[in-house]
DNA sequence: GTCAGTGCAAACTTTTTGCAACTAC
DNA sequence: GTAGTTGCAAAAAGTTTGCACTGAC
């Protein structure tokens, strides 16, 4: 699906195509667990995706929750991202969005990049043969408060030293 | 330390400052696997990490590399990449080198994008209070590869229907 | 009725941890 | 000498897999 394409139907049309387009079959956990998935609004992870299921009181196993969020994100649902070293985070793939974060070196951090200018640059490459579903944007560095922390160690060392 | 710092010193000496500056030891296993990093040219896993150090005649055990690498990171003269699933690819900073991604949805197959319109866009991107170590995007989509797929498997699917 | 999809549990892979031994400072 | 580091092995965490059962088509 390419990315124009992206605010004109529900999220649930979405799913019924691609499951068609695939010849897949319109399971109830497919639709629960892409419920589950739009209700989040924030990254999460498989664990917590099972918890959301499970207040919403329906029980899926974990390996349909791994199928079917490899398969929501093959239909351009879902985003798989990586920040976390062990866990998996998702996130819903919501239209216009923005998706540039900034993640501190040291404190592991993210937060939102909101900069029209950077969204321009970003956007407009448009690459001839190859229909872009969304573009991810990490910045990495060390954050203020990090920042801050090592300037006071460094300096806490230099005064040692001198001692 | 900051973006512009980067060149003007060899990576044995930033690993060097980078240490002092944090009160940690300077250690042969840090060294060694700090040129082991350099040596790879592409993205590579603690496994293959492992291996390259081993053609190098150096042992060092796993928790080892995990814990160097995680320090390499810190030190901004590593990067953690997302792609694969299980396991964490890392890929050494090398400088200017451009470091967007386009990754396909279907195959995972990526490639690096040259592309200085789009390079100038991101590095256009200067926050006042955050230093910044590097810039990564990646592009999302479907491969004209895989797009080429899908469209014949649907085309197929339709012509089922129609019989 | 058939076969894709699901649940369950076991297996597997990757990463982390605890502790004794070592070594940079 | 004394911590910070390392190696080893065991444990933990996350993900995948095999198989029997279920339900979408």
């Amino acid at each position: 699906m390419s990315e124009k394409a992206f605010s004109q139907k529900s999220v649930e049309q979405r799913l019924r195509d691609f499951l068609l387009a695939n010849g897949l079959r319109q399971t109830k956990e497919r639709f629960a667990i892409l419920k589950a998935v739009y209700d989040m609004d924030s990254t999460f992870t498989i664990e917590e995706l099972q918890r959301a299921l499970a207040e919403m009181r329906f029980r899926v196993s974990t390996a349909t929750l791994y199928n079917t969020t490899q398969l929501l994100v093959q239909a351009n649902l879902l985003i798989r991202h990586p920040f976390s070293s062990q866990t998996t985070l998702f996130e819903r793939i919501a239209d216009e969005k923005p998706r540039n974060y900034q993640i501190c070196n040291n404190c592991h951090r993210i937060t939102r990049i909101k900069s029209k200018e950077l969204m321009d640059g970003i956007n407009s490459y448009r690459p001839r043969r190859f229909d872009i579903s969304h573009r991810v944007l990490y910045v990495y560095g060390i954050c203020p408060k990090c920042e801050a922390a090592m300037r006071k160690k460094l300096k806490q060392l230099q005064n040692n030293i001198q001692q």
